[in-house]
RNA sequence: GUGGUUGUAGCUCAGCUGGUUAGAGCGCCUGGUUGUGGCCCAGGAGGCCGCGGGUUCGAGUCCCGUCAUCCACCCCA
């Protein structure tokens, strides 16, 4: 229909019927991660490109065709942040935090990634995401996890499933990788399309495949956790126990690999029923995350959550309707003009109210009134401005009565009172 | 990037195998009481039928292209 006034392609306005869910979802997150001792972190939403290509990995999908990027007018390369993660470490590193700190951070807002849009996949799109930066240890790990689920039990998203799955260690890595490669090289050639890509660009996803002609030859694959170091395989049973003993159930997915490549040892998902196609509401896992320039890896354990798809998976949205004490009528410009700063002092004072800017009729007034649901309607017209009185209207039992125009506290009296008497 | 879907009023959508001035519901505006709401009634405003081309005496309807949308693949939040 209309063109000149959409939005870019998989970016969405937000009105007040949706943005009211938002907040009560955001309110929420902080509440319940502040009871974890996290604060909240906000960085910019632009970054220099090397900050994702080095942490997220140069052969992920997200570096290779999703990444917003530009040269600014100095000719350097800016990307618009297609994850939180790498921004909050880059910033931490510029801190300067130092090695064994500590420091557990929250952050929410939007992410862009220059993706085909579907159900529940947008270009801009908008993450809830939280990191425990600088130790290494499983019960970290469950303490994060725990979090994510105590926060979606709160808002109510259920019919949800939560997946883990461990990556192992750097070393582990490699040494999985070498064998994937190893028993691929024989096979590849008989696999499907995306999988000799994957075979290529991101070896392990291959494990993933669906198609029937893949699937036996998969089957044959050496497994993830045979490959793990005894040290390895100790910390993700630890973390296994650390969620069996809070209660928390979890489904081992050998499958589950993600894809970006900083993530070590603990890896998890949340999957909700009922979201389409893609149904991970969220994700994450421990990372070991090297800055551009810095010297060290630092260690940390964290998740996202797509705020669009939590919305999605629970409550319905209503109408909106603001949320006023009266709806000030006026007849005729005077009227209209004093009902301005009538509605200024009552506002002062801490009431809402809505005045009516249009010189049209009582009864069209009265209907906007009604629309707003509110409890009292102010009316004046050239009659109350001589005698400097104004009719309080109670529109739930219809009764009506005269207040003096300047006692504003006897109208903020009348505004308090709750309408049904 | 690949496949498919849809595009008609502000919104949700009808419009049969091409045929006169393109419709409904909701919303909006005005009136039914010179200044008293909801319900009801009457009336009204509002459409390059996504855009461009083609076939035809005639296209909202058929064909081609294009743009946008949604869904799926890929991958993930």
């Amino acid at each position: 229909m209309s063109k000149k006034t959409e939005p870019v392609p998989g970016m969405s306005d937000l009105f007040p019927t949706e943005t009211v869910r938002w907040q009560s979802l955001e309110q929420s997150a902080r509440d319940i991660f502040s009871q974890y001792g996290y604060g909240e972190i906000r960085t910019p939403l632009l970054e220099r490109t090397d900050v994702f290509l080095r942490s997220i990995g140069q052969e992920t999908d997200i570096v290779q065709k999703e990444m917003y990027t530009f040269n600014d007018r100095g000719g350097r390369s800016l990307t618009l942040r297609p994850e939180g993660t790498a921004s909050v470490l880059r910033a931490l590193a510029n801190a300067g935090i130092s090695q064994g700190e500590s420091l557990r951070v929250y952050y929410m807002g939007p992410m862009f990634r220059g993706e085909r849009p579907a159900a529940g996949r947008k270009r801009q799109f908008h993450q809830i995401g939280a990191e425990n930066v600088g130790r290494v240890s499983p019960h970290a790990d469950v303490e994060c996890i725990a979090m994510l689920l105590h926060f979606l039990r709160e808002i109510g998203v259920c019919d949800t499933a939560l997946l883990v799955n461990s990556r192992g260690d750097r070393y582990d890595r490699d040494a999985i990788s070498t064998a994937l490669k190893a028993y691929f090289d024989g096979h590849i050639a008989r696999m499907c399309e995306d999988c000799s890509r994957r075979y290529r660009t991101n070896l392990w996803r291959i494990l993933d495949c669906k198609s029937d002609a893949c699937s036996e030859i998969i089957a044959g694959a050496p497994s993830i956790v045979d490959q793990l170091g005894t040290g390895s395989q100790a910390y993700f049973r630890t973390v296994c126990d650390g969620l069996s003993r809070l209660g928390l159930d979890y489904v081992v997915d050998p499958r589950l690999v993600r894809g970006l490549d900083y993530y070590a040892h603990t890896v998890f998902e949340i999957t909700s029923t009922g979201l389409g196609a893609q149904n991970a509401v969220a994700g994450g896992g421990r990372y070991e995350i090297t800055m551009p320039g810095a010297k060290h890896a630092v260690p940390g354990v964290g998740f996202a959550l797509g705020i669009e798809r939590l919305l999605m998976a629970g409550a319905s949205s209503q109408a909106f309707l603001p949320d006023v004490d009266a709806y000030l009528i006026g007849i005729g410009d005077e009227a209209l003009t004093a009902n301005l700063a009538l509605a200024a002092s009552l506002r002062e004072a801490g009431a809402s109210v809505l005045a009516e800017t249009e010189n049209r009729g009582l009864k069209a007034q009265l209907r906007a009134a009604n629309k707003y649901d509110v409890r009292y309607a102010l009316i004046r017209g050239d009659d109350e401005i001589d005698r400097g009185v104004v009719q309080v209207k109670n529109m739930k039992i219809a009764a009506q009565s005269e207040v003096s125009a300047t006692d504003v506290d006897a109208l903020l009296a009348i505004l308090a009172d709750d309408g049904r008497r």
